[in-house]
DNA sequence: AGTATATATGAATGACTGCTCAGATATCAG
DNA sequence: CTGATATCTGAGCAGTCATTCATATATACT
């Protein structure tokens, strides 16, 4: 245990009944996975949440769809199309942007797999993809209004 | 109604039982408020969305929340938070970064409001404020899993 | 007092991203 | 076919942001 100094956490871990165990404390290193700078750390508590810590690629894919959303222009894209279905020319219109910026945006969020589209003849209809997004813009809503 | 060319959205807009009414009209120009272009606009459908669009300031502040969750190396930390209390140590080594960065990510989820922190001599440790949080983090992460 | 430690913060940098502009594709009208 | 229109897309620029490094503050121990 080269380079570990244990003083106050030992204590807060006994008081915790919880004696820090070599084995669970992470190596400092290089390692590719298990890299951590070990100091004042309490080994059990970072223990019992690394085992609750979701799959990397979860909170990759949770990170996308939240960041897709968490854009004010495209919240308000898809806030007017919570209220209908509406088209490119229309969504340019109603958050006041250009039609390609709205374009680009919608492609962002069709591969997101946020919105879907129709097409009839040369217009391009776009409707929110599930219920999902709904409950999600509404609740993020009126946590602002608070 | 200069500039104006209605073709088919007329044809539509009449199928749904409604015939667009020019006062309803957004102006083409340089309005610093209702600037649109107008081309192949549904005015009724814009006139529907922009009635329901949700307040400016509401979306800027929604808009920054849903931020702050969705960047992934915040959105491991509130998930780290979400199953106990930690220190910033544990919490660089629960995501394996340096302290630093998480004091600095922390910072921002304390302005945010998203987490809360109580000091115990030099440690700080940090929890989500509410459970809003723990269920919008919950909400993603299932989504993600899908 | 002085030293060690836990956290906070300012500056700098590299990466990302949203918009504009120009051009491409596709569909409709004549 | 030709011209007009609706949407899409690539390149480039400007602004934002997450990390690192160095340093500052604050608390505990001796």
């Amino acid at each position: 245990m080269t380079g570990l100094r244990y003083t106050e956490q030992m204590i807060i871990a006994s008081q915790e009944g919880t004696v820090p165990q070599e084995g669970t404390v992470l190596q400092a290193g290089t390692g590719p996975e298990g890299i951590c700078e070990v100091n004042c750390v309490h080994p059990e508590a970072v223990a019992e949440a690394r085992a609750a810590l979701p799959d990397g690629r979860d909170v990759e894919t949770a990170s996308a769809f939240l960041k897709l959303v968490a854009d004010p222009t495209r919240l308000r894209l898809l806030s007017a199309l919570n209220t209908r279905e509406l088209c490119v020319c229309d969504l340019a219109a109603v958050v006041g942007l250009s039609e390609s910026a709205v374009s680009h945006q919608l492609r962002l969020l069709r591969a997101g797999r946020v919105v879907a589209f129709r097409k009839a003849g040369r217009v391009a209809y776009y409707r929110l993809l599930d219920h999902h997004v709904t409950m999600l813009i509404d609740s993020a809503l009126e946590h602002a209004r608070e």
